[in-house]
RNA sequence: GCGCAGGUGGCAGAGUGGUCAAUUGCACCUGACUGUAAAUCAGGCGCCCUACGGGCUACGGGGGUUCAAAUCCCUCCCUGCGCACCA
């Protein structure tokens, strides 16, 4: 790969500062010597990872992509790694991840699904400074028993076994399989076959980074900078605020309804974690909020503001103000939705029937336990469905507190 | 290879012949309260049946014993621990 030497480099110190300082748990070796690098006006080149087994981006994931913007704007060079070869094995830091062979086209899918929502934060259309994919298939696939050997030279058991989630396992006597040392092996591998500058990913991410970090002293003779990133998280639970798992992850390729509604339902806690990690607000704006809910405002009013830049962000400004409009309109003032899902049905069909075919109820007995809960009510004539009998008669349905249906 | 202990619902983890569709915690759903906050409280949480009742499918896979099995027996698969191996 070839690209101009002289592509200009930003070296602004507040730009910088606010590259290296914001939304970072920690920087290996040290954020010093990262700021003095950016400042000396040469480009490095940084990289992410991403897991082609999903096509699920949430604000989680947001945050690095901010850092990565930042960088990019500076004028450094970024590239995308597409794990489809890792991805076989699954990374032992998430155990639900997928241990499944991807056919190319799943990768090429997932791929496409993946820069129309990044592409929001970072620009692939600039053809100055173009961001690079890389998929590891590319290099790891090759790799032969006597390289993969060597390199498991590299690293001892004992270290292998300080990793967080191995030891965890080890003491609880849980399964911990050999193929799963080879995960933070081959990622680390990356970091030599792209012979990047820094890696950047979540703190779950710190030991296969480190790992990278070590074979590129190795292989390369050189410093690999690793920067990890604070996860979102409930500051009051300490759970982890976007997984999943759980059911709790906002997806950026939600509408701009849902993420503004799953914004609002936060914990107020949150708020200026969330301004620092998933907004482009600088940080001397973000202390300007941070100022008036100390003042004692209404948490209430700076979680829609946010919630209003993260949909903005996303969605465009328009349809920020609408979701937010809808949401005072529906939530706050008890109204219905705008676009809400209509379908046809007539009165010989029964009514829960209608709605667990259309799968907004999830089983018939769902759907009697709903209409018992009294969670079943026809907003226009204002009635609660008591008989899970009712016909399928036209009007506008709400099922629990989010869910709006108008049968035709 | 040998021995011992295990494999239960989305996860964790009880239950060791009928009262088990399976205690409990987390997650989830609904209601109350609210700012659709969060926290809290109450209820629910396999599926089907116009149901204070009935049926079907489920406790790693397969087979068996029994009127009756998640629970007992056989077998296969998987995991942990210990021994052996490490001259």
């Amino acid at each position: 790969m070839i690209w101009k030497k002289n592509t200009s480099i930003d070296t602004d110190k507040e730009k910088i500062e606010e590259a290296i300082s914001r939304s970072i748990d920690t920087i290996y070796p040290s954020r010093d010597a990262l700021r003095e690098l950016l400042l000396s006006g040469k480009q490095i080149s940084v990289y992410v990872g991403i897991d082609p087994t999903a096509d699920y981006v949430h604000l989680g994931h947001s945050t690095n992509y901010l850092i990565l913007e930042r960088l990019h704007k500076l004028g450094h060079k970024i590239i995308v790694l597409v794990g489809d070869f890792t991805a076989m094995i699954g990374d032992p830091s998430d155990k639900t991840s997928a241990r499944i062979p991807l056919t190319e086209k799943d990768v090429q899918k997932n791929l496409t699904s993946f820069k129309q929502q990044i592409g929001k934060i970072l620009d692939f259309k600039n053809k100055q400074n173009p961001i690079e994919f890389r998929f590891n298939s590319e290099w790891l696939a090759k790799l032969s028993l006597k390289k993969i050997i060597e390199l498991s030279s590299n690293f001892t058991v004992q270290h292998m076994l300080e990793r967080d989630m191995f030891e965890k396992r080890m003491q609880e006597k849980k399964p911990l399989f050999v193929h799963e040392f080879f995960y933070p092996l081959l990622q680390g591998y990356d970091s030599v076959a792209l012979a990047v500058d820094m890696e950047i990913g979540g703190t779950d991410q710190t030991f296969n980074m480190l790992a990278g970090r070590t074979l590129v002293k190795r292989y390369l003779n050189r410093d690999k900078f690793v920067m990890t990133t604070t996860l979102l998280e409930n500051p009051v639970t300490g759970e982890k605020l976007m997984s999943k798992s759980l059911g709790t992850g906002i997806g950026l390729n939600e509408s701009a309804e849902n993420m503004f509604g799953k914004i609002m339902a936060l914990a107020d806690e949150g708020i200026e974690q969330m301004f620092t990690d998933c907004t482009r607000l600088s940080r001397i704006q973000i202390a300007e909020k941070k100022d008036r809910l100390m003042a004692g405002e209404n948490p209430k009013n700076l979680k829609i503001e946010l919630a209003h830049e993260i949909v903005g962000m996303y969605h465009g400004v328009q349809a920020a103000d609408r979701a937010q409009k809808n949401f005072q309109e529906v939530f706050s003032a008890g109204g219905v939705p705008e676009n809400i899902l209509t379908i046809s049905a007539d009165s010989t069909k029964l009514l829960g029937d209608v709605f667990v075919d259309e799968g907004s109820v999830s089983s018939k007995t769902q759907w009697r336990r709903l209409v018992e809960e009294g969670a079943v009510v026809n907003i226009e004539t204002k009635e609660k469905i008591l008989d899970p009998f009712t016909r399928a008669h036209h009007g506008t349905y709400r099922i629990g507190k989010k869910t709006f249906i108008r049968i035709e």
